[in-house]
DNA sequence: ATTTTTTCTTCAGAATTTCTTCAGCTTACG
DNA sequence: CGTAAGCTGAAGAAATTCTGAAGAAAAAAT
């Protein structure tokens, strides 16, 4: 999961970051308001914790740049203010949760699984792509209702393909998206080309569809039609 | 697409370039306004990348440059200067975008991709012109709904010929455009025949009309009443 | 802490796709 | 009609992707 972490108080940031990349999410941040409209309007996150009061500005233009763009991630709001408005206000603009500071990380973890999942996966849990079907809070993949297991890297890159269906992703962004920012490859895409050649072979073992489409020189698409 | 980096530090030029290139992207860059000023006079880009801080003068004269000569490049700043008089400046005069340094190449890239949607495609992801229509988050064409398998250079060539239909365009610009001007032709356009043909042929096959029109001794048009 | 297992990355060669070159031919222009 | 420009199909060259295997790193188990 890929989540943007908007959050004035370094400390609480990096916690959070450290907390949620144990469990191989890719975990970016940000400090004021503006830096993270640019990085919103540049990168697509699955979750978004979400500070309001920043140094910059009240993060509730957060919320209502998001709805603006018709971008759809979930905000979960993180908080030190409890009164019962500020909650209201933000719930209205279209966060999808409010959590409180202090708490614990298992609880915030808790929370953002649960956002995400509302969000992404139509109340049961599941996520499906004609005989594909992922089941988030397992971590399974079920091609024609026979299990499918896959690695980490393999099951964010079969997500990511699904959530972009019919859209070109270009290396660049894919290992832009499973590796983060950092990753740094100098014209090697190797490692790329293996996972995908192992992910096409699972889903393949298992009787599915080749719906992964090479794009020659650009990167690759999730068939859909 | 094709870029032209403005920026006299040499390092992060050869970055950024090698950065683009990966993508299939054409790159030329030039270290100083007035060497600027006739790569933006002679050649058409796509976007452009502008530095404000150059050794013969600011970089804001690129802007309004441009604005003069009518010319619609998009333009994204990349400047050290991050104060926001600056930025509002450059946005004024008709900057698409701004980027402080340092940043990541992602970043950057991320938002050239948006910038130039934008301003070329109205933030719409399709093209159509007749019965040919363009996906380009798909980066798929259709001739009257029938998938046509389009190449890199093939894709590239009927894009640009639909961005300026109607126009005459000479097969040193369509060279220029699609090879960048490194690409040294000596009067040998074969492989622009060649490209052309397979295009044609394509679309032919699809059973579109010919709109590709030869303008003998000058270069091709993309007919349109 | 050490071993075992799993996952990730690297590598080199094969396969594939695209790009360029070329020679012969056709068409347009003066 | 002659010359230059443009078209075509085929073949060679180059770039990109795929593949299986092996080494490195990380995770799990002991």
């Amino acid at each position: 999961m890929k989540l943007l972490i908007i959050e004035d108080e370094q400390g609480l940031c990096d916690n959070i970051t450290k907390y949620f990349n144990e469990d191989g999410n890719i975990c970016e941040s940000c400090n004021s308001l503006k830096s993270a409209i640019y990085k919103l309007a540049d990168y697509d996150y699955d979750c978004v914790l979400l500070d309001i009061g920043l140094p910059d500005g009240e993060g509730f233009a957060v919320l209502e740049y998001l709805k603006a763009q018709m971008k759809n991630e979930a905000v979960l709001i993180i908080s030190a203010r409890n009164s019962l408005d500020d909650k209201l206000k933000g719930l209205d603009i279209g966060a999808d949760d409010y959590l409180t500071k202090p708490f614990h990380l298992a609880e915030l973890k808790a929370r953002v699984v649960a956002v995400f999942r509302r969000k992404v996966f139509n109340s049961n849990n599941k996520l499906i792509f004609n005989e594909i079907s992922i089941n988030l809070a397992g971590r399974t993949v079920k091609v024609n209702n026979i299990p499918v297991i896959l690695t980490r890297k393999e099951y964010d890159m079969l997500l990511y393909f699904i959530a972009n269906k019919g859209k070109v992703i270009s290396k660049n962004a894919l290992a832009e998206h499973l590796w983060g920012d950092e990753m740094d490859m100098h014209d090697n895409f190797d490692f790329i080309y293996t996972h995908i050649k192992n992910l096409r072979k699972k889903l393949l073992d298992a009787h599915a569809n080749d719906y992964l489409k090479s794009i020659y020189g650009i990167g690759y698409k999730l068939f859909a039609e």
